[in-house]
RNA sequence: GGCGGCGUGGCCGAGUGGUUCAGGCAGGGGCCUGCAAAGCCCCGCACAGCGGUUCGAUUCCGCUCGCCGCCUCCA
């Protein structure tokens, strides 16, 4: 079953052709690195982690481009509040985004290409379109003429004439028409500034989107991705820029938008001042926990953060680590690791008693990417394998055999959702031996019906964070938040 | 004003023209347990409202109401 997307463009659900048979081509428009990255952005960002991981698993090879705006406005108003060059922002930022993915588990790009780098591509580029007479300069400032192309519009599905009537600021002086745009900013006094044909200044948000892009995965490319919010005005100029260029389309294949996240009835955003940063979750909740609660849902649609929302999500990815943990006591020594899979659709049908699970899981991703799909199914996988725990830990038998291919089946699906487990479960040596210890002074006393004593280590661990289960063949221990931490 | 999206059981959140069913959280009952915890089993006659199409609509069409996004920097 070919894999189906939906098309901002087309505004429809699609097979998924990419330019090269196997490979992906995708760009996805980064943060500018002008202060800390909040949930809102995470959430895009990892669902384009999601969507590479899954091509990946579905056997294509895949170029992740993204990149950091490390020139604007912005970061220059950042840099004066600071007191400190406008690189020291962006490289402060880029590093604190960095910790921020990483916290949440999103891989890198293959390519991170910054603005700055780029500045010379840019202006070449300008230059190519005021030739062209895409773009005109005036008094030191570039602008692109939407007029000149006649597409303009055709991403966010909005003509002249609507965008026109809803006009809210005042046109700025030397624009030729109100929408046009700055390709090149005239730089004032103490700014960052390159050298150009117009004079010094600095280059214009969009244009580094279609030059990078374009640079590192040509015209044509397969997946241009994004939040909502950027579907206009900047991929709309990006493609009026490129194709402005290139003098033919299509600039991308597929456009991809991801929703945003709401608070309270309103959209989070830096601007609204709403926001919850990652570092503040990821303080209070493992990384996997957002992660959970980003990809649960439909990438597509809006999401509500409030109070409560990551605890659901803490509840249900608890489930999942609780399971591993009852797995890997029950199996010990013939505890299976992650496999690196891959299920190519062309592929032989997946074996097993986790096969069905596979298919599942493949299925429903295959359309669209339908997360809330793949969660049930591995809560359905992981339901079927708790019934084999206990069998499984009494020795070997069907129910054994049944839960070591369960737990593959699991491991192989969470990573492809890009929950990692290993690392998480983890306490040190001494850690780990001195609560052995307690559990075997606590069986002693259990076994010599001395309940309160049981009980009471029982309850000061609970404290701590260690959670204990009694099972027939011996107590089991895993590590978690205490109660009531915060 | 223009363009677009959404409204599903206490909450979150998929999905579909027709009595097998999403899934999770929370809640109730049971099994297991020294007690717990975890787990397993069972339990909710949900699809904003009003019309229409249809043998049959939560699913298609229209209207109404409500919510949200974009149109300005924004993931």
């Amino acid at each position: 079953m070919p894999i189906k997307v939906h098309d901002q463009m087309l505004r429809s659900t699609v097979v998924l052709e990419t330019r090269d048979p196997g490979r992906i081509a995708m760009y996805v428009c980064g943060p500018t690195v002008y202060n800390l990255i909040h949930i809102g952005n995470a959430r895009t960002f990892l669902w384009f982690d999601f969507i590479r991981r899954y091509f990946l698993y579905r056997g294509w090879q895949v170029t992740y481009v993204m990149n950091y705006t490390d020139v604007d406005d912005r970061i220059i108003e950042r840099a004066g509040v600071e007191g400190v060059p406008a690189d020291a922002v962006t490289s402060k930022y880029s590093k604190a985004f960095e910790d921020d993915m990483a916290a949440l588990g999103v891989n890198p790009a293959d390519i991170i290409c910054r603005a700055t780098d780029h500045v010379e591509d840019m202006v070449e580029a300008i230059d190519g379109l005021v030739e062209r007479g895409s773009a005109y300069e005036s008094d030191g400032d570039v602008f692109f003429s939407i007029e000149s192309f006649d597409a303009y519009g055709k991403l966010s599905g909005r003509t002249l004439e609507d965008m026109r009537a809803g006009e809210r600021i005042e046109p700025q002086a030397g624009k030729r028409h109100p929408l046009d745009f700055a390709l090149w900013k005239s730089a004032k006094e103490g700014e960052p500034s390159w050298p150009s044909p117009w004079g010094p200044g600095r280059p214009g948000w969009h244009i580094e989107c279609s030059v990078m892009s374009t640079k590192y995965l040509g015209m044509g490319f397969d997946i241009h991705g994004g939040a909502s919010d950027l579907t206009f005005p900047h991929h709309e100029n990006e493609i009026a820029q490129a194709e402005a260029l290139a003098g033919a389309g299509p600039f991308v294949r597929f456009w991809m938008h991801a929703g945003l996240v709401q608070m309270e009835s309103q959209k989070m955003s830096k601007s609204l001042g709403n926001v919850v940063l990652v570092r503040d979750v990821v303080a209070r909740y493992p990384g996997e926990v957002a992660r959970y609660w980003a990809l649960a849902g439909s990438y597509r649609t809006q999401l509500t953060f409030s109070d409560g929302v990551l605890d659901d999500s803490a509840q249900a990815y608890d489930r999942w680590s609780t399971f591993l943990a009852a797995a890997r006591h029950a199996l010990g020594g013939d505890m299976p690791a992650t496999p690196a899979a891959t299920r190519p659709a062309d592929a032989e049908p997946p074996e097993g008693p986790g096969g069905e699970y596979v298919q599942r899981f493949t299925d429903t991703l295959d359309d669209d990417f339908n997360s809330s799909g793949a969660f049930a199914v591995v809560h359905d996988l992981v339901r079927e394998a708790n019934r084999c725990v206990e069998g499984a830990q009494r020795g070997p038998g069907e129910d054994r055999n049944l839960l070591i291919a369960f737990t593959e089946t699991f491991l192989e699906l969470t990573s492809v959702m890009g929950f990692r487990f290993d690392a998480a479960t983890g306490s040190d040596e001494l850690t780990a031996r001195l609560i052995d210890y307690l559990l075997e002074l606590r069986e002693g006393a259990r076994r010599n019906k001395e309940f309160a004593a049981a009980d009471g280590i029982r309850d000061r661990l609970e404290s701590f964070g260690v959670s204990i289960e009694d099972t027939p063949v011996g107590p089991r221990w895993r590590l978690g938040t205490p109660p009531a931490a915060a």
